[in-house]
DNA sequence: CGCACCGTTCGGCGATCCCCGAACCATCCC
DNA sequence: GGGATGGTTCGGGGATCGCCGAACGGTGCG
């Protein structure tokens, strides 16, 4: 039940206050909150597999993806027996990641707290070398190339996040299009990397060119998760495209 | 008590989702949520008078603004008997911005709901034209100001979001400095305003500029609010300097 | 000093929330 | 058809949360 004694105040529409505690609320939430931090690797999860990634029943599984889907946050597709959830489009990755950047304690670096065992050592390695973010590139992979990109004049970062004319006909040459897109998703946009703390390359630009990266086998994924790995042929491709090292992808 | 069952599954350190939550939780009550909106107008409030505007008892608000502050949501002064808290920094006000642009039922328009009483749409009516959004102008005199730098080449937000050399230069010949500033805020961000739909000028050059409005008497605020107000000499300054027409700020 | 005011702490009430297991429906496969 | 699997609905239990009023400590002012 609705408190109503509310006052308007700022008169920006009564419940403002109101609509921002509900989608917040959505979040606040530890199994919800899990559920959308994986959904950020931009695939599409069926119900059980995010229950047993949170480690909750089928059943709160159910009713919690019932709540992010009416709230506008995951999209559902239904194939058969199985109910496939993602997040409902980049803007709403690019807030959870955004929210999840603020979320970390004040003070701890990015090894903070730590791995556990040996193997969550060598995922987190993995993790921060190069990974997926929604659908663009991040870890020291995508800052790498967003380094390699400022560098050579392709996008400014000085005075704000934006490609130059040099980069626009950068993209153009090497086959990926940016023109023609109308859409209200911003062509670039930077993205702030947690492991990394800096921005790397976002927006329709960034969703291009990673998807670029696949098509032309310079990166492959690993195993089921986020983490990508560079091919032999990425690492060429890379350098000769944009003067990355290889000693910039360890 | 903290659930120890979660999966860690990403790998990226666990209680990643716990801390997730954990902040989207300050937000996710509504008279918390009105707290932080109030507080958007970048000034520092008393407990009694954030009481007062969200309606609810001195005790209430005591707890809600400890929760805030251990938060990192809330910075707090205290002064004699009064307790001032106001927004952490700049970045918090842009999350809180952000997460409140995103909370608008999908489909509304800016109309959305509509002010209920005459003395509600006059101020609704103040806010659209101009107002602060924490620390940078925003309403249709943010959105005038940003266009109108747009076209004469000093921003470009075609290709992202930044700064043209000219428009570097234009803010020297003002005599708003933006150089020697060393924080880790960005020079130039955009900000979605929710009454225009379209971004207007943010970060350091966005609050530079803002603070040399009201130094040069361009605008004024408008009571105690967050709304403001063009006089007639900061007509002439910005028709001058950006070719803005005075029709443009009604 | 004495009064007014601001803010905090505490106890307790009511509501909400999150979780689970059990029962049930739908789909797929043999 | 029958069995296995994925997903949903429902009832209930346990914990948390948000709110208030009352009592209390500090500060400022006449």
């Amino acid at each position: 039940m609705a408190r109503t004694r509310r006052s308007d105040g700022g008169a920006r529409g009564r419940g403002a206050g109101a609509r921002l505690a509900a989608l917040a609320a959505l979040l606040a939430d530890e199994t919800r909150a899990a559920f959308c931090l994986a959904l950020l690797d931009g695939r599409a999860w069926t119900t059980s597999e995010l229950a047993r990634h949170a480690g909750v029943a089928a059943s709160t599984t159910s009713e919690h993806l019932g709540r992010l889907v009416e709230g506008g946050l995951l999209a559902e597709e239904r194939q058969g027996r199985h109910r496939y959830v993602r997040l409902a489009d980049p803007e709403i990755a690019h807030l959870i990641e955004d929210l999840a950047g603020h979320a970390v304690p004040a003070g701890t670096g990015p090894a903070e707290g730590g791995p556990r065992t040996l193997r969550a050592a060598s995922a987190s390695n993995a993790l921060a070398r190069g990974r997926t973010c929604y659908d663009h590139l991040a870890g020291r992979l995508g800052i790498a190339i967003t380094e390699a990109m400022t560098e050579r004049g392709l996008l400014r970062q000085d005075t704000g996040f934006a490609l130059t004319d040099e980069g626009m006909r950068w993209f153009g040459e090497q086959g990926m299009a940016l023109t023609g897109r109308r859409t209200r998703r911003p062509l670039v946009r930077g993205c702030l990397d947690w492991t990394e703390r800096r921005p790397h390359l976002a927006g329709t630009a960034g969703a291009v060119l990673c998807r670029h990266a696949f098509d032309a086998g310079w990166c492959v994924r690993i195993g089921s998760g986020r983490a990508v790995k560079v091919t032999p042929g990425g690492e060429r491709a890379l350098a000769e495209l944009l003067g990355i090292g290889p000693e910039k992808l360890r």
